[in-house]
RNA sequence: GGCGCCAUAGUUCAGUCUGGCUAGAAUGCCGCUCUCAUGCGGCGGAGAUCCCCGGUUCAAAUCCGGGUGGCGCCA
């Protein structure tokens, strides 16, 4: 059986989750999900990153121990993962012993093979960062995004040997498949090639906070090694029946703002410690909330849970993958929202459910036995979705089985089963096959709701052998509650 | 500053790679209509300088050059 590991990036547990981290363990969702449904043994991990300084930096702040501060955090993007009908088979957190012990195993393996060196280092700090900023990344003396001026700071760090990777990395990075969409793999090309690869500081001295290099216990690990190795660590790395299974990754989902460090960082200290590369980092964008960038400054920073609990998930998720195209930044909005909610998923896709059903309870008491396609079936463009999805286009997809669904409904309107008898058992046997392969396809994006469906139609969720004419001999239906209740 | 991405009905997007019907959809607006259904469904209409200028071509939303505007990445 085909495997396909795909993972999130682990989240700063500084802050509770907002509607980007919620964006991208949907998308990711959806892709686990798919991946199941063409029975492929799929692997789906997201988790935190409580090793970062800013953690301990924010838990000082308010006075609290690092370790509940972290804990507390963590609970919020776990609880998340359920909020949002998860399906992740595991979720990492780096304080957890499994993953020290991996985080330093990588590092000791680097440090063999040559590749880390020890060197006094000076320079401009900025703590928002947690990075080192070069004389032309600062605007007035100060760090652009976060606005504060520097520290220098001289210390004596570990640095891993990038450098050495250059022309690997470049290659790697180069090829068609690796970083998805094109844009962004440009902008690394051409970011590798313009100024090549240095080395990178990957150990912190005189902190409290985080893991112990297993070299000099007076340096922490940085997060490049800390927080990047938490996908193999996930999986038991070295002798675990997981990472022997699942390794190297298919996809890693991340953000725009830390492709480098999944596109370069992480493959060459892969290549150095001589472990598989992943094969994909699929990049998306950002998420913006009713027209504005969201920031803690801002204020708008909203939990995705109260929005959940206010409309639903699946309402939640399916206006999240329509509305914002992968590759671009998109926006999620409370209107879009509603409108899609009213317009979509009750009136098209829930009312079709609803007619369908009164029919067969009216008409046959529920009970309809396979009849011929009527040709309904022929509407639906399987070849067409099928290669959305592989290209990330779920707006596109969602898009194409929607015409499917609207086609169902104008089925029922020219076909009329209410007033013409002798067709009637054979054009609702036809809109149950369509409402059930339509759920199947959808199920992906709206487990909660198929699931519904499938019970209303009495049958069983099933993957892509069932997308076809007639596999249901006999239907058993039972009207049951309205799927999506409108709102307002 | 360097590099990259984006620009198409009021709105959200397809179409651009690989040039070729009258530039498609959805939503919103207007009109007609069915009655199985969640005030739902169906049909029709209005609505686009395809950001601007130039080039290539029999033919450009699409390719090339130059602008303008928005956004991003910079370890």
């Amino acid at each position: 059986m085909e495997k396909f590991y795909i993972t999130t990036a682990i989240d700063y547990a500084n802050a509770k989750p907002h509607i980007g981290h919620a964006y991208e363990k949907i998308l990711s969702d959806v892709l686990a999900r798919w991946s199941r449904f063409y029975e492929k043994d799929t692997f789906f991990l997201t988790g935190t990153d409580e090793n970062a300084q800013k953690n301990d930096q924010v838990a000082k702040e308010k006075n609290i121990p690092t370790k509940d501060f972290v804990d507390k955090n963590t609970e919020s993007f776990e609880e998340l993962c359920k909020t949002l009908n998860l399906t992740n088979d595991d979720f990492i957190k780096t304080t957890q012993d499994r993953h020290i012990k991996v985080a330093q195993a990588i590092f000791k393996k680097v440090y063999d093979k040559g590749d880390i060196y020890k060197k006094t280092y000076s320079g401009k700090y900025c703590e928002g960062c947690e990075a080192f900023l070069g004389e032309r990344d600062l605007v007035d003396g100060k760090c652009p995004e976060h606005k504060k001026k520097p520290k220098i700071i001289e210390e004596e760090n570990y640095f891993f040997k990038l450098s050495k990777y250059e022309k690997e990395i470049l290659k790697l990075c180069s090829s068609k498949n690796f970083i998805v969409p094109s844009g962004w793999r440009k902008e690394i090309v051409n970011r590798i090639k313009l100024d090549g690869l240095k080395d990178i500081s990957v150990s912190r001295q005189g902190l409290d906070w985080g893991i112990d290099t297993p070299i000099d216990s007076e340096h922490k690990i940085y997060v490049w090694i800390d927080a990047l190795t938490n996908y193999i660590s996930a999986l038991s790395y070295p002798a675990g029946a997981k990472y022997k299974k699942y390794w190297p990754a298919d996809v890693h989902v991340v953000g725009k703002g830390i492709n480098w460090f999944h596109s370069v960082i992480w493959p060459a200290i892969l290549m150095s410690a001589e472990i598989p590369l992943p094969k994909q980092i699929l990049v998306h964008g950002y998420v913006t909330f009713n027209g504005e960038k969201i920031s803690k400054s801002l204020g708008n920073a909203i939990d995705p849970s109260e929005l959940i609990d206010k409309y639903g998930v699946d309402q939640f998720r399916y206006t999240m993958l329509k509305d914002i195209p992968f590759d671009q930044d998109g926006d999620f909005s409370e209107n879009s929202l509603k409108d899609r909610t009213n317009n979509e998923l009750a009136n098209d896709l829930g009312n079709l459910l609803s007619r369908t059903l009164s029919l067969c309870e009216k008409y046959y008491s529920g009970k309809l036995t396979k009849q011929k396609n009527d040709g309904l079936f022929e509407k639906l463009n399987l070849k067409k979705i099928e290669k959305h999805i592989e290209n990330y286009n779920l707006h596109l997809a969602l898009e194409e089985i929607w015409s499917f669904v609207r086609a169902s409904n104008k089925y029922v309107n020219d076909k009329e089963p209410w007033k013409n008898e002798e067709t009637r058992e054979v054009v609702l046997y036809n809109l149950l096959e369509a409402i059930r392969i339509s759920s199947l396809l959808l199920s992906s994006f709206i487990p909660g709701s198929c699931d519904k469906i499938n019970s209303q139609l009495g049958i069983k969720s099933g993957t892509i052998k069932n997308i076809k004419f007639g596999v249901i001999k006999k239907y058993s239906i039972k009207k049951g509650d309205i799927l999506f209740k409108k709102i307002e």
